[in-house]
DNA sequence: AACTAAATTTATGCCAGCCTAAATTAGCCC
DNA sequence: GGGCTAATTTAGGCTGGCATAAATTTAGTT
């Protein structure tokens, strides 16, 4: 039997688009084509344009003025454009001494280039992890993904404890800085303050140390919270 | 002091036909339009079309009718290029579990996604190698290559012993056939017997196993001639 | 209900990179 | 030197992926 589908495989753009799409539906339940421009940046018009591909590719659907969503092949195809993104960070973290804050930039193009072979293999050297280093979940090759989504650590109340779970890993200096502070995902914390009208965040890590942490730098901490509060 | 010069980082397609040149140019002194549409299986106009565009970078010169050559810019992009490929396949090869037959396609993709930071990663972690696994020379990151010019087996003569050193990586059927025979670049030979009329040549390998090689398999075997041939 | 601002799409155009068909040139033979 | 052949270039066309400017739709305001 020959293969049964021939699938002639996207193009760089549309793997692109594909990540963005299923993140931003992810995150804000749709997909507009603004949001689309905003983070490939690339001009509304030409994500217009690419809409229609996608569509007639039947890997979106499209309901003009309103935005796009995946279909099954478009949410598999972003899939596993994630695992080859996240499987290179961890590998090139893991055997190639990058640290957590330049392997994006390197992920993102090699991420249309190697095979489904390179990346399982490299899934296997590194023991098929489940999180990324900025603690994004791993799909698996077959198209499962974790679908634990965690608070901000603006969210988390004062008196609990927190586990430091995940980081977004586009912008370089907020993670040199976040790793500066001593957080990495998995750590823990305790939240001693949080200021009204969008302050800052005071916690606690490793017992005794104080950290002050401004309303959108916490925003974009993603945390699960651990516990009732310590009584005073 | 800013970048003192931009460039504009090349295509996929032109870094290929640098590299396509560059071999044309070494194994045949002159690179033709035809020649080089057969090695990236590309129409002749194509190949017309991209010359222009290449003499207009500066990376080419070229004749009408005659065929082009690498500038001193294009050469350095080529040479470039094939350390990066090479060294992508020595690291598959050392570090990811890929054979010697399977590494020129992933290789062939990887090489234009590569950053030179990640190159120089993996090759560090090689320890340098100055070979990559099918004998071909790396070139350095400065931009020098060993110059050295092997013979084809059939060259060798009767009598004398040799050195395999180096073949061609496109054809997986034939790497893995010469690997069958137990013929890895640096093993050493003694030529029993050359057949006219671009007959087979008989070898001796571990000084008792012989084996018959065809005249087209062995003219690409590029082989050093190592002493005088032993005295009857 | 009409007006307005923002988002989106349509209309056009450009460039890279490929193609086929037709024209041109080079090299060779007599 | 004329004519043949093979190689090469030119002409014209197509697709993908981007852009800007203009038209359209949506949604909110009054
Ligand atoms: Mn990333
Ligand atoms: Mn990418
Ligand atoms: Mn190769
Ligand atoms: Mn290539």
């Amino acid at each position: 039997m020959p293969n049964s589908v021939d699938r002639p495989s996207l193009s760089r753009s549309i793997e692109d688009y594909l990540k963005v799409i299923y993140k931003l539906e992810l995150e804000s339940g749709s997909a507009q084509t603004s949001a689309i421009a905003d983070a490939l940046a690339i001009a509304p018009p030409s994500v217009s344009g690419m809409v229609k591909r996608l569509a007639d590719a039947e890997l979106v659907t499209h309901v003009p003025y309103r935005g796009v969503e995946l279909t099954e092949a478009g949410r598999r195809q972003a899939l596993r454009m994630l695992r080859r993104h996240r499987i290179l960070e961890s590998y090139l973290i893991g055997h190639l001494g990058y640290d957590w804050d330049d392997v994006d930039r390197e992920a993102e193009r090699l991420e249309h280039a190697v095979s489904d072979d390179l990346v399982e293999r490299m899934a296997v050297k590194l023991g098929n992890p489940t999180h990324d280093p900025h603690g994004a979940p791993i799909p698996s090759a077959a198209g499962t993904i974790d679908p634990t989504r965690y608070l901000p650590m603006t969210e988390i109340e004062v008196g609990h404890a927190g586990r430091f779970r995940m980081i977004g890993d586009a912008d370089p200096e907020r993670l040199r800085f976040i790793a500066s502070l001593g957080l990495r995902p998995g750590a823990e914390f305790r939240v001693l303050d949080r200021q009204p009208f969008n302050g800052p965040v005071t916690i606690e890590l490793d017992g005794d140390r104080k950290e002050v942490i401004g309303f959108a730098l916490a925003s974009s901490l993603q945390c699960e919270q651990l516990e009732e509060p310590t009584l005073p």
